[in-house]
RNA sequence: GGCGCCGUACCCAAGUGGUAAGGGAGUGGUCUGCAAAACCAUGAUGCACCGGUUCGAAUCCGGUCGGCGCCUCCA
């Protein structure tokens, strides 16, 4: 079965032919850096995370992209809002250059944590201004541009394929209903290519362009760079959810009104994590970080494996409750690997059993289905518990699959087996402790239980004698 | 108001025409000084509701109720 993948654009599914067979182009839209990543934001890169693996696991060499919007943009209101790395640099007395390199590097943090690959190519939005100041040139020389007001627009009415992506022509185009239209705009739906006229004094970021010093519009920054360094044509763009309608939109119109050509084969979209019935963001208060679940005693691999319980095109219920059961099911599962490390042998994959076999077609099967993670997880757990496959094939099957999951199961369960950094103390107690159950005195064996408890060591005794782990 | 999506057990969640995956929790058991862990067993005659199509519907069609998202920066 060839893999199959949900294309935004067409609203169907369809079967993943690569434009050139030896590189498949991803690209997918990075952050806004003006503040940490919520765990919402996360989510996304989880998917495209997987969606890059799946692609590597199915034989493709995949050159994956990444901008980081580290110029400002605006916080609210049509196109006069207040820019978001500006006030966050006003709001913290730092300047927006110092704001733009802390979050990312926050960012790259989570993603690390995350075990998220890393793109081959992270672009930064301020150093790719003339690329953006280019393609506004080409759009201009085109006839797609006016300026009113000191800005570049882009007018949607010379462009004729406008909202395919979001099914635009089926709605009624009513802007303005939330917001006052920007009166300078021909179409309400019209967009700012180049802004020199910035209602903000002190604006620290600005460059000289063919209208004036100035800076560029969001949308153009992920046209041009993606260009830079996909070419005219690639194959896959990916994102949020929330970017269909303007985002996504756009980008099609300033790309293809550039090139005149088709520009992405593959449109995907990772729907939204959702928190006591609401989307998760700051303005509605449930805005957590990776780093929040850190202090609450979550491993950041805990939360990739909820992200893996829930299909990407679908909204996932985030609760405490949930993100315990994906904390002990990983949990459960590093366990159990560590217990076929103990005793199992990595085998060569191509030389498994036909039983085992039949596990590895599934697995593959559930992944080219869209990259239904939760059927493949559930291929895992199946393939644990079938009594007809022999350990050897077992790890050598689940390593095999964790490079789809990226749960990093063979370190995380060889890792926690290592006694070196655990204090002496430790070892002395746990001595003293089966000493006093040999004599019977449970009273002092479980005091000392207890006592390892207190300082994070958990015990279980078992017919091989007493083993312990960290909490 | 327009557009898109969703409603499956206590929780999370697959399943889009052939008789309900998986995980967590719970319960019972084995083991244990006890505990924990592990292992074994166990859960929807049912898929928001009503009607229709069909030999057959969670899945298709129509309606009702409820929820989410986008239309404004947003993953």
């Amino acid at each position: 079965m060839a893999l199959k993948l949900y294309n935004t654009m067409g609203r169907s599914m369809q079967d993943f032919k690569p434009i050139d067979e030896s590189e498949v182009g991803l690209y997918g839209c990075g952050p806004t850096v003006y503040n940490y990543a919520h765990i919402g934001n996360l989510k996304t890169y989880v998917f495209e995370d997987l969606l890059r693996r799946t692609l590597e696991y199915l034989g493709y060499n995949v050159k994956h992209v990444m901008n980081i919007t580290d110029v400002g943009h605006l916080t609210d209101d049509a196109d006069d809002g207040e820019d978001k790395m500006e006030k966050s640099a006003r709001e913290t007395g730092r300047t927006v250059w110092e704001i733009a390199e802390f979050f990312t590097r926050a960012f790259f943090d989570d993603t690390k944590k995350l075990n998220i690959l890393t793109p081959h190519v992270s672009c930064k939005a301020t150093e790719h201004i003339q690329d953006m100041i280019d393609l506004i040139k080409t759009l201009e020389d085109r006839g797609f541009t006016y300026e009113a007001g000191g800005n570049i627009y882009f007018s949607i009415d010379k462009f004729p394929d406008y909202g395919k992506l979001a099914l635009l022509d089926r709605q009624k185009l009513s802007a303005g209903a939330r917001i006052e239209v920007d009166s300078n705009k021909k179409n309400p739906h019209d967009f700012v290519l180049w802004f020199t006229n910035s209602k903000f004094e002190n604006h620290a970021m600005l460059w000289d362009s063919p209208w004036g010093k100035g800076y560029p519009g969001w949308h153009i920054e992920c046209s041009a760079m993606s260009r830079r360094y996909l070419g005219d044509q690639f194959d896959i763009h990916c994102g949020g959810i929330d970017h269909v309608n303007i985002h996504h939109t756009n980008e099609i119109a300033q790309t293809e009104a550039a090139t005149g050509k088709k520009w992405v084969n593959y449109w995907l979209h990772g729907e939204f994590l959702v928190m006591n019935k609401a989307k998760m963001a700051k303005s509605a208060g449930n805005f957590l970080t990776l780093a929040v679940l850190e202090e609450k005693g979550y491993n950041p691999l805990d939360y990739r494996y909820f992200c893996l319980g829930g299909h990407y095109r679908s909204q996932l219920q985030f609760s405490w409750e949930s993100l315990d059961s994906a904390k002990t099911a990983r949990n459960n599962l590093v366990e159990k690997v560590r217990n076929l490390l103990e005793k199992g042998k990595k085998a060569d994959i191509s030389n498994i059993g036909s039983a085992a076999g039949k596990y590895c077609e599934d697995f593959r099967n559930s992944i080219n289905d869209d990259l239904n993670l939760p059927k493949a997880l559930a291929v895992v757990w199946t393939l644990l518990k079938d009594k007809e496959i022999s350990e050897d094939e077992k790890l050598t099957l689940i390593l095999d699959f964790d490079r789809v999951l990226g749960l990093d199961l063979e370190n995380t369960a060889s890792a926690e087996e290592k006694a070196d950094d655990v204090d002496q103390k430790v070892l002395d107690l746990i001595e003293e402790r089966a000493e006093a159950r040999k004599n019977r005195d449970f009273a002092k064996s479980d005091e000392i239980r207890d006592t390892l408890k207190e300082m994070g060591i958990e015990i279980k005794d078992t017919a091989d004698g007493t083993k312990w782990k960290k909490m």
